[in-house]
DNA sequence: TTGAAAGCGCTAACAG
DNA sequence: CTGTTAGCGCTTTCAA
């Protein structure tokens, strides 16, 4: 049960171990010590060790992901990208899950590092930015994916022209008619901020005003059905119903279209519904969605790590406005 | 930019490279010693390396998983079972998806092998089980997962009890007063399969048939909308409208239901609709399906990775049914 | 409690 | 084209 080593195949050969890890790595080698070297290596079954290797190498090349949830299927088709690219440079791909607990964030990242990973992508909030930062100066590149983090060498980011997705949603409820509109967000993050911040700026174009009292920021979706019932009930208590939603974290969707439909609301004749990202059922749904290039977004993540530039590289993606039905007509 | 090494650490704390290794195990040294260590530790910013303790382990502490297609949220809960025992085990995960293509399957185990993972788990067709058979003679325990596969050392197995599930939906359906019924499954697999033949077990009980021509396997999600409207049309044809669809694979149940509403077909009123696989808006749409533990799967996988019992294990869940409101009333 | 030395499985000069 | 030799960074006897 004891594995072949590059010594047993050397042995059962009768070559020298620098013999067949040059053949194992595509040097040169006559054909006729080839021919015994396989021999050997398919009757002993030997697989060589990558762990070996990667000492040597002084890394691995595998990548390494953290995630801050994995709750979402936009982390489904991120780390379809990442593993595609991967695949393609002969990688693997590690990952680490962080259930949303910042304490093993840190610890993953270090993990990650003690692993001697090619690289390092994180979806991470900015806490273990100090780390990722200490590592890729240490020459492991690391992309910060979602966030336009602070640059520095080989620490990359890519991430969504959040301000942008936020004019999209503006212009579109404008086009649509809807101008008292309500928001629901997610935290405080950053994300969430900059579509605000968008939408605010479309909105104020045309002399509309969006007041901090229709914005509501979450800790968890339990709380969507409240924030929905008393955003409505303010409003309309104001003199200015609601007529469109704003959902600006893919966790959300699912909830305020729920609160909306118990609270006896049609979408979209009584209130229009737009959300940021794009998921299965939006299509069956109709459901109008600012939808971000996920898919690619682990691509290039995975090639910056593949790549490594030696130059901070910073992506912005553009996101894109798909029309259902859910605003009603443009 | 050049790592520091144990060797780095030693010097600098004035001891040998065998009393750093003993600190940074566990082991004991002297506390005076210790603090002279840790201080150099913190200094040189040392990260022990992983690949090299691996190297001396006979393998790394990893887990691999190999996915046969990232596409389902079925996987989204898996992975995280399995990475919440991982870290509960002070494991990384180790992950690869084959993008459905067999050639990339076996590749990937071999990939895999060669990272010496602790074990490996797989969630792909039979096509690679021989050489998972192999890994696991030679000492790395294989779990697979969703097929209930021929067991050997080393070589365990979670599946769901698919004759149950079948049972389960057929049950409900009757319960439902509904027996006209056309089912649609994803390509020969056996899980589908299995599921059928317990739904007809429980049908034939009631001396109701399902005919072979009521079932469609489909290849792709593209086939389904013509499935459905065959399949409709040929029972009207027949003089016994279809009354009930079941959906046996959770990547077809979205397309059913939109087929479904596009032939102008109510659910319930019209006809009932259950489906194998929870999924979040399965609540939101009030779609009756059949649970299966997924997060605990992933959990009892790592789990059983990590103990590496020796005698193969094959652990078979229950499968849940959850009522809500697409085949009516019970 | 500590250090010297051997070695894990593999690669990379350097001769031959 | 091939073997010898010296490591990669770490752990683990074995003495001291």
């Amino acid at each position: 049960m004891a594995r072949a080593t590059i010594n047993d195949v050397a042995t059962s050969a009768g070559v020298s171990t620098a013999t067949v890890s040059r053949l194992l790595n595509g040097l040169n080698v006559s054909s006729g010590t080839a021919d015994r070297i396989w021999k050997a290596v398919a009757e002993l079954d030997y697989t060589p060790n990558a762990l070996t290797r990667g000492v040597f190498a002084g890394r691995s090349s595998t990548i390494g992901v953290i995630i801050r949830d994995l709750d979402s299927p936009y982390y489904l088709e991120l780390m379809r990208g990442i593993e595609e690219a991967a695949t393609a440079h002969d990688s693997l791909v590690m990952f680490a899950n962080t259930f949303s607990r910042v304490d093993r964030e840190w610890a993953h990242v270090q993990k990650m590092d003690e692993q001697r990973v090619r690289g390092l992508i994180l979806t991470t909030g900015p806490d273990s930015d100090a780390r990722a930062r200490r590592m890729a100066a240490a020459g492991t590149p690391c992309v910060i994916v979602g966030r336009a983090a602070d640059l520095s060498p080989n620490l990359h980011s890519i991430s969504l022209d959040n301000i942008k997705a936020g004019q999209l949603i503006g212009g579109h409820l404008l086009a649509c008619g809807r101008s008292s509109i309500a928001v629901i967000t997610m935290g405080n993050r950053e994300q969430g901020i900059l579509r605000i911040r968008g939408l605010r700026s479309v909105l104020n174009e045309h002399d509309i005003e969006l007041p901090d009292s229709a914005v509501r920021a979450v800790e968890a979706k339990e709380e969507v059905f409240t924030a929905i019932a008393e955003l409505l009930a303010d409003a309309r208590a104001n003199g200015s119903p609601i007529d469109a939603v704003v959902c600006m974290s893919d966790l959300l969707t699912r909830h305020i279209y729920e609160a909306l439909h118990k609270l006896g609301r049609r979408v979209p004749d009584d209130v229009g519904l737009i959300a940021v990202g794009d998921f299965d059922w939006a299509e069956t749904l109709g459901m109008t969605v600012i939808a971000q290039p996920t898919y690619e977004m682990g691509l290039e993540a995975a090639t910056l790590i593949v790549t490594a530039p030696q130059e901070p590289v910073r992506i912005v993606q553009e996101p894109r406005l798909i029309v259902r039905r859910s605003c009603g007509e443009e």
